[in-house]
DNA sequence: CTGTTAGCGCGTTCAA
DNA sequence: TTGAACGCGCTAACAG
């Protein structure tokens, strides 16, 4: 690999001519530009990101951690922040948590290593401790998805109470008064607010939450088709079932339809997210509104400006979700 | 962010036992390592990788290209990549290439740039020439499911075109003679080498191949659906559809479904690459499996040794796709 | 076992 | 406009 001097030897001028024709210094003479130019065209130089970061104290990069690339709606997250890396000249890298502190934390500090400016994070193990000793030491950190005392400013997160307040109004709305939830069995703040919501709108309408009706499994489509089974099995009475994401939903609707139950003719199904899989899987998913991409998008752009010291940009630290009216939810007529 | 130097002043020693504490060093006192291990907790000490780097000449870091980290089979690339370099110490840089030539040599020289010595590259678009420079210039580049002449041991793919062979011979031997063909309407090697497999599993069963039953599609959901409605559109008749991979065959079925055609009753469809998607799309998909998982760590393993100079671990360079019968083909009865 | 020192590749003074 | 020299944080001799 050649370096700074190799081009400087060739070129017949200084390393530090070469650095003001890298970094487009305005002082660097036409003829320097040429001759350096040649001379790095064929080296096929590359410059050293790692001894530029040393040297201007400064990295050109955007961290993200989530839980798992491979999972969907973190796909979509991280094309997001990558969108606005690609956008702000930035490199991302990017961390998985895997859905364990542990690995979380490591996650996190191989960016700091790494000496990214900017974090977008989106952690639900690590500790709060943790976390602030964090936030503490990089500015330009920020919290997606999570909401840590003493930080809110660097945080944006979700009505995820809310969201699912709205789903199960939406059931409700369409006359069922039995409705399942399948819940995920991840025991993070995600879980237990929407699991919330969905008891609490019952409560608004009048219906009684019952325990029995609510079946776990991992938040994926097999933890939903799991779900679903152990609800058929124990004889369960319910008209509609509301779930903790789309990849639950989507197993739910295969586990429905591989037992002849028809959707939405006999059982409504309704999704959270609203991911890509919402929207192909038959029926079309009826389900809440996540909006990752501007979330995510907002979250960067923060990171960016809090990590270089810039005027901050406009920022929604709560996002409202919304309903997305697809086929999967039928209004109950009889009973 | 404290230094090295600054846990060197707390602890009183000089900065060269600090180094030998962190890099487990056997000569290094019990006592400095107490007392540098205590100022390094106190301070929240977290080392320069960029400096220890340009200090090693050396990153503990792989680098991987891919088309795009939110689609599901590079989801499950970067998975298996991630997995072994966790197992082997290192931290994953990721890419993407977004399918445009000149992102996907910018990608690579980032990951150059950050000087990952280990490469694992899926990359279509960008030319022979360059990806040539790049694999002079850096030794331990492997690529994913390309072929470049002159670097065979470097290069590690699958057998497109008998895979889509196999998956169309499948369906002849179910007794379809009408045969249509979802494509990619990307123009990469893989598509043509997959509808080349499917025109040669006709030809060598007496079938003719007819243009006008190829309908081309973006490789997503969207574009199998887009593709189905052209082939209804033209009233094409066929009772079997072979598709570039699971995500157009899911668009596929969705657009049978909502065409009243039963699948597979009415239509058989078949995929491609067996990714998550077709275990729980209903009917769950009959496909070819692309063994992901397995080339990705392949790679990842050839990477790294080639890019430490260690002993190359056995790899195989082209692999075969097999058969994943599920249930959307079913036996043409009549006729 | 420890400290001093040189240098990794680059950006950035400061003089010239 | 240019080059020499220093330092970024760290590792790796080398000498003690």
């Amino acid at each position: 690999m050649a370096t700074i001097k190799d081009v400087a030897r060739l070129a017949g001028v200084s390393v530090a001519t070469v650095s003001r024709v890298l970094n487009h210094s305005p002082k660097a003479s036409a003829h320097s530009i040429t001759v350096v130019n040649a001379a790095m065209a064929q080296l096929n130089y590359i410059p050293n990101a790692n001894a530029r970061a040393l040297a201007q104290q400064s990295t050109a990069t955007l961290g993200l951690l989530v839980n798992d690339v491979s999972d969907p709606f973190f796909g979509a997250m991280v094309k997001a922040v990558d969108q606005v890396a690609i956008q702000t000249g930035n490199f991302l890298l990017i961390g998985n948590g895997y859905h364990r502190a542990a690995q979380e934390k490591l996650a996190i500090e191989q960016l700091i290593r790494h000496q990214c400016q900017s974090l977008v994070i989106h952690a639900k193990m690590i500790s709060d401790d943790d976390l602030r000793t964090m936030m503490e030491q990089v500015p330009g950190m920020v919290l997606n998805n999570r909401l840590l005392s003493g930080f809110e400013s660097r945080c944006i997160a979700l009505d995820n109470r809310y969201g699912s307040w709205l789903a199960t109004r939406h059931l409700i709305a369409q006359g069922h008064q039995h409705i399942a939830y399948v819940c995920s069995s991840h025991s993070i703040s995600d879980a237990k607010e929407r699991l919330g919501g969905y008891q609490d709108a019952l409560r608004d309408h009048g219906l009684m939450p019952h325990d029995e009706c609510i079946a776990y499994g991992e938040p994926d489509e097999n933890g939903g088709e799991q779900a679903t089974i152990s609800l058929l099995a124990q004889g369960k009475h319910f008209t509609a079932i509301a779930c903790y994401n789309d990849s639950m939903a989507a197993g739910v609707l295969a586990a429905l339809t591989d037992n002849n139950l028809k959707v939405p003719e006999q059982v409504s199904v309704i999704g959270f997210d609203d991911v890509h899989v919402s929207r192909y899987v038959r029926p079309r998913l009826t389900t809440v509104r996540y909006p990752v991409v501007a979330m995510a998008q907002q979250a960067a752009r923060l990171a960016l400006a809090l990590g270089h010291g810039l005027p901050l940009p406009p920022v929604t630290h709560l996002f409202q979700p919304t309903l997305v009216i697809r086929h999967s939810v039928a209004r109950l007529e009889e009973l």
